[in-house]
DNA sequence: TGCCTCTGCGAAAACGTTTGGGCAACTTTC
DNA sequence: GAAAGTTGCCCAAACGTTTTCGCAGAGGCA
């Protein structure tokens, strides 16, 4: 079997001198007409015969070598806290549909435990990375420092930051208002939050959507009705357990995962879902449609997340560094529809 | 329009050159000491010296001009068909970690309906890419083709291909006779099948798996008690009802997601489970516990599958062609234990 | 004819490494 | 005390691009 493996013995690329060889024209020469160069003065023969040698010789230009060269690698990096969770899959997604088509590679890197600082720190000192996205949990300074020691253009999802940090992120705010108010359209009054991770940008401001509903229909968005139980399902049933004390009717769940451990924890009491309460949740997914009931949910452009920072990343990147401070650097994207499936109904007197 | 690069303005990294003038030696002999080379030939004196220079300098050198020089870039590339598959986040996020141990950086790119062979295209004529470790779907000529074109050692994860196509893959076949032996063990006689994608690997074997445990038990695998619905939880409903119709007592789902549908559906025709029906499944994953009943499954070794992965494809990048024939190309991972919690239990009579 | 401006292209210097080949000085050997 | 071997380092040529500079020749203008 031919099983050629190492470099050694794998056969060489075709080069830009062998095609500048094959044209009968310079190296340079075959530069300029392969990168239409703007200012390209060259005659439509020569540059015919260029085009078709280089074709003809099925020739690629060496990323490497360009990199070296012109200190542009067109790569970019995402950190990401964890893959396994379906917004950062979906974000990771639509970043790399967005990066492969302007003509960027995507590498993914994984901050397990705080180890994004060390991430960082490689790329700061390689000229492989030009810009990176972070969507890092950490909200602490030494994320930060490394952020900024860096000394490359970034862009943070899925949270905004204070200070002229640019950032994408995705206005939970109102898509929690969005599930919360169909709750109230179904007739419930009481209605309970299962909150995210209090504290952090996404906790907070799904927990002041819920608030901010409540209040416009008049009710009281009285803390007694919310439960914290971050991003862990393990906290879940004592989560629900308060509120179902506090007698809610309904319950919002500030996401999908905390939402489905919500309906299974009520089955586990024996209670009817939408029936006995009814639950909404944030985010879709497939997981929504793998429980019975079906998850009552509002969508969030995820995807539209990630393509949305590698299109302000590389924006920055053509742009001279004075510029850069003049446009708003904060993009916040509105929430996606309500999908209703089983798990909400009108209340039942 | 100014066309000012903003790597004009960004700080020059340090290098080589900078290290050796601060010390006062020669580029090579930094290079060298560096790279601690086997047969380095420089004065104790000298070395600390230049290392105490890099160190003060913090200099790390540019990976794209050794990728140049070297023509090793230390860049695996992973072609999956989905990342928010949580088989293959998984096999990710094992494979990042051990290339990160070994000094590699792992990219991503995806699958989405076949564009893996233009991936593979592009990776073969540049030489960014060392390896490439490939979980995609298709079977089809097309990728194949594309494998063989790229010239570049690779390795397939999540199936086992025939030829000396060097794969790595889980055992599945035994993870499914695992669950179905815990049924059987529960009493349990005519047990179903929900198979993934028969005609493909995965779904091949753990039908076989099925197949093998109940004929061992000494029970009849009974074509008719296996239902395909492949990857696709709108596909369980129809599968579900049709085991039903066989009067099963317990359903062997070929995939996590199916399982829950097969949950699902369940509750919703108002069956109990484990109560009317017990539900075993593959692969553990928090989707695992946010259902109620919290589903009884066996873990698969997926995170394993990426470390071996690479390391298979690094060996085989270390060593000379001849040699490469030489190890079995083939391996088969244990599965993992059976994780018991409540979608399944005893035969009530 | 002399001068100037275009055109079309080549020469060569980078980018930051690695590496083979050398060349002194110093040590051993006879 | 000269030949031979060792040690410690430097020189320079690559790797495959991009890009600045410059140089011939062609044409325009006086």
């Amino acid at each position: 079997m031919t099983k050629e493996t190492t470099s050694a013995q794998r056969s060489r690329n075709t080069t830009l001198r062998d095609v500048a060889k094959a044209a009968g024209v310079d190296v340079s020469t075959v530069s300029r007409v392969l990168k239409n160069d703007k200012d390209v003065r060259t005659s439509a023969e020569t540059r015919q015969r260029i085009i078709e040698a280089a074709e003809r010789l099925k020739y690629r230009a060496n990323p490497l070598a360009r990199a070296l060269k012109t200190a542009q690698s067109r790569t970019l990096l995402i950190v990401v806290p964890q893959i396994e969770n379906p917004v950062f899959a979906s974000a990771i997604l639509g970043a790399e549909a967005e990066a492969r088509a302007r003509g960027y590679v995507l590498l993914v890197a994984y901050d397990q435990n705080g180890s994004a600082a060390s991430v960082l720190e490689r790329v700061s000192q390689s000229s492989l990375i030009e810009g990176v996205i972070i969507a890092s949990f950490d909200e602490d300074d030494s994320l930060r420092q490394s952020i900024a020691a860096m000394n490359r253009p970034y862009v943070v999802i899925n949270r905004v930051l204070p200070g002229d940090v640019p950032c994408v992120a995705v206005d939970t705010c109102a898509a929690s208002a969005i599930g919360v108010r169909h709750l109230i359209d179904l007739g419930h009054r009481r209605i309970g939050h299962v909150a995210g991770r209090l504290g952090r940008f996404n906790g907070n401001a799904r927990r002041q959507g819920w608030e901010e509903a409540m209040s416009a229909a008049g009710l009281d968005p009285d803390p007694q009705l919310v439960a914290e139980a971050g991003y862990d399902p393990e906290r879940v049933p004592a989560a629900v357990d308060r509120l179902l004390e506090r007698k809610v009717t309904a319950i919002h769940a500030a996401t999908l995962l905390t939402g489905a451990a919500t309906i299974a924890h009520l089955h586990k009491l024996g209670l009817d879902v939408p029936g006995d309460i009814s639950v909404v949740t944030m985010h879709d997914d497939l997981l929504a449609r793998v429980v019975y009931p079906e998850i009552t949910t509002v969508g969030l452009p995820t995807s539209e997340m990630g393509h949305e920072a590698v299109r302000m990343l590389v924006d920055q990147l053509g742009m001279p560094s004075d510029a850069a401070s003049q446009r708003p650097p904060v993009l916040l994207l509105a929430p996606g529809n309500l999908v209703v499936r089983g798990s909400a109904s009108s209340l039942k007197i």
